[in-house]
DNA sequence: TGGGTCATGTAACCTGTTACATGATTAG
DNA sequence: CTAATCATGTAACAGGTTACATGACCCA
């Protein structure tokens, strides 16, 4: 899947481990994420596989770049996974374990739980906010306005999760808190 | 991760591999997955780490059981997982990935793309919703009612997801169908 | 007699995480 | 002079996937 990320990203345009490294963070963070780590060994496994070739760069007054580029035989490949149709909606949510067996805890610790959550959720969707147009940082390497579009899309997908995820946890919240006033009130 | 889910399931009563595979797939499997090879592996894992013991039971008529039951410094483990407060709303979707790199295809092929989602989606969805009440089932397992409200909420908190994915689906259908209505109005 | 359920796993591989390691330039 | 940015990675380990393997019972 990784692999293919990268892929799809050279596809826009020559890059180095870096490039692609900030790019991710800007662009794909929103549904997947990946160390540096990873990329650089993705990236060999992509030369590996024929997918992309590399070039090393002298630069004044920085340390040299290897700038990789994607090959016919990696556009194929793109194109092979893009048009492969299966569908997978499995999900991993360590959020939603935790909460499955938080009844080991007492309702009180559950509902401090809650606000927690509440609170970072708030944090952490002002913090994907606060960038509002990433894609225009882009739009030297992104020329196809049709491409931009499905960019868009998965961030609008990104907003309604936040929004989702803020209502379900102020529900829980409030169910909660209802059990305990019904428990002060009897 | 899978180390606590499995910790947990035990915690409520004494189970196989095999009793956890299946009690996975009933609950667990709204926000996770796990292959039986992995589960098997992990409960080594928890056996090494002395949170869990192991007895053969010998069955007439059918193989050999292995039941495992959670030790107390397995029960200690799971609470200090429980209350390690670490917020993780990182997430991994295979299908926004591709859905980004979805401007290397045509409007047409696109629109199929979201025409066949929404189907899955859709089939998704009633295959979740087809057994309403699956808590029921462990009734026996879960006996306290204040547990089984946590088991609801990761429930309700499907439904959302599943929801919200399909009200995303038809958004970005709706939109590439006024885009080519353009092209073809134009 | 053939498929489903019960019940256990192993082996190889792939993917993701954590920690470590280096070193130059540039802006405050 | 110190922290940030640019730029590259390796090593060890943890976690997840795929394929294979076995065998008995029960029901149609």
């Amino acid at each position: 899947m990784l692999k293919h990320g990268i892929l799809g990203l050279l596809n826009y345009g020559s890059m180095t481990g870096y490039d692609i490294t900030l790019t991710f963070k800007n662009s794909l963070s929103y549904f997947w994420t990946a160390q540096t780590s990873q990329i650089y060994r993705e990236l060999q496994t992509l030369k590996k596989n024929g997918w992309a070739t590399d070039e090393t760069v002298e630069q004044s007054g920085k340390p040299d770049k290897k700038v990789f580029t994607i090959t016919e035989s990696g556009r194929t490949e793109l194109n092979r996974w893009l048009t492969d149709d299966k569908t997978e909606f499995a999900m991993r949510s360590p959020l939603l374990m935790k909460t499955f067996f938080r009844g080991e805890r007492s309702l009180d610790e559950n509902i401090e739980y809650f606000n927690k959550l509440h609170e970072d959720c708030k944090n952490f969707i002002s913090v994907m906010q606060s960038s509002p147009s990433k894609i225009d940082l882009y739009s030297d390497v992104i020329k196809d306005p049709m491409k931009a579009l499905y960019w868009k899309m998965t961030m609008e997908y990104g907003l309604m999760y936040e929004q989702m995820y803020l209502s379900w946890i102020e529900k829980c919240k409030k169910e909660l808190e209802e059990i305990k006033n019904e428990y002060f009130t009897d």
